[in-house]
DNA sequence: GAAGGGATTCGC
DNA sequence: CGAATCCCTTCG
């Protein structure tokens, strides 16, 4: 019962940021936007962290916004599963440069991958967002990262978007969140990452439905 | 210029 | 379990 009320109450916040008109959105958006020294670290510390806030894609003037639930670390050039780790490329370059921008790209010619860069500095390293529990605005799956970048709309037109405003950004939710545990464990599909295979550097929310996977 | 492979998803 | 599908990277 007191679980459902808090689930309630977590949905009118959401409620609130859709109906408020724009002018005062931005506002509250502002006000809640992740700022750039919450991805100027480790991806593993900050990895964690992102678990549990916002993700919103402002599409045709309509906020698109999921929970975060599940993200992998991808910790750096040494890190045989990071693809930094292959060196700076036209492709990897947004992954070299300032922390708190979208690394998206294509996998398997059909699929869009949502990442934060992250540091410390331009420590060539970012957080993979796999999974989102829908909060408002969603339509299809969102537990995967190729899913939940279809259902909102997320392709390599926003690759080096700066996450810190405009259309695409993170944010902490408004009022008192539902506590939860994190899980970590090994990444997915890295197989060929030799030492860094079984790395826990993949964290979920315990017990969330909206998991990738178990 | 060719070839190999991928931080995935879907269907058989 | 394999196909889809194409870009990126490396190699010749």
């Amino acid at each position: 019962m007191i679980a459902a009320r808090r689930e309630d109450s977590r949905r009118q916040a959401a409620a609130a940021v859709v109906l408020i008109d724009r002018p005062d959105s931005f506002i509250l958006d502002f006000m809640n936007i992740l700022p750039r020294d919450f991805y100027d670290h480790n991806a593993e510390q900050v990895a964690p962290k992102m678990l549990g806030k916002w993700l919103v894609h402002r599409v045709d003037g309509i906020d698109r916004i999921g929970r975060i639930v599940e993200v992998e670390a991808y910790v750096g050039p040494h890190d045989l599963a990071a693809h930094s780790s292959k060196g700076r490329t036209a492709r990897t370059e947004v992954m070299f440069g300032e922390p708190g921008h979208a690394y998206v790209y294509l996998i398997y010619g059909m699929y869009n991958c949502l990442n934060a860069v992250t540091g410390p500095g331009e420590h060539a390293s970012a957080v993979l967002i796999r999974a989102l529990e829908p909060v408002s605005g969603i339509e299809g799956a969102t537990n995967g990262p190729g899913r939940l970048c279809r259902a909102l709309s997320i392709d390599r037109s926003l690759n080096g978007h700066d996450l810190l405003g405009g259309v695409l950004y993170i944010a902490r939710p408004e009022g008192r969140q539902t506590r939860f545990k994190v899980v970590a464990g090994p990444r997915v599909g890295v197989d060929y990452a030799g030492d860094w295979v079984h790395r826990p550097l993949r964290f979920t929310i315990e017990g969330n439905p909206f998991l990738s996977r178990r």
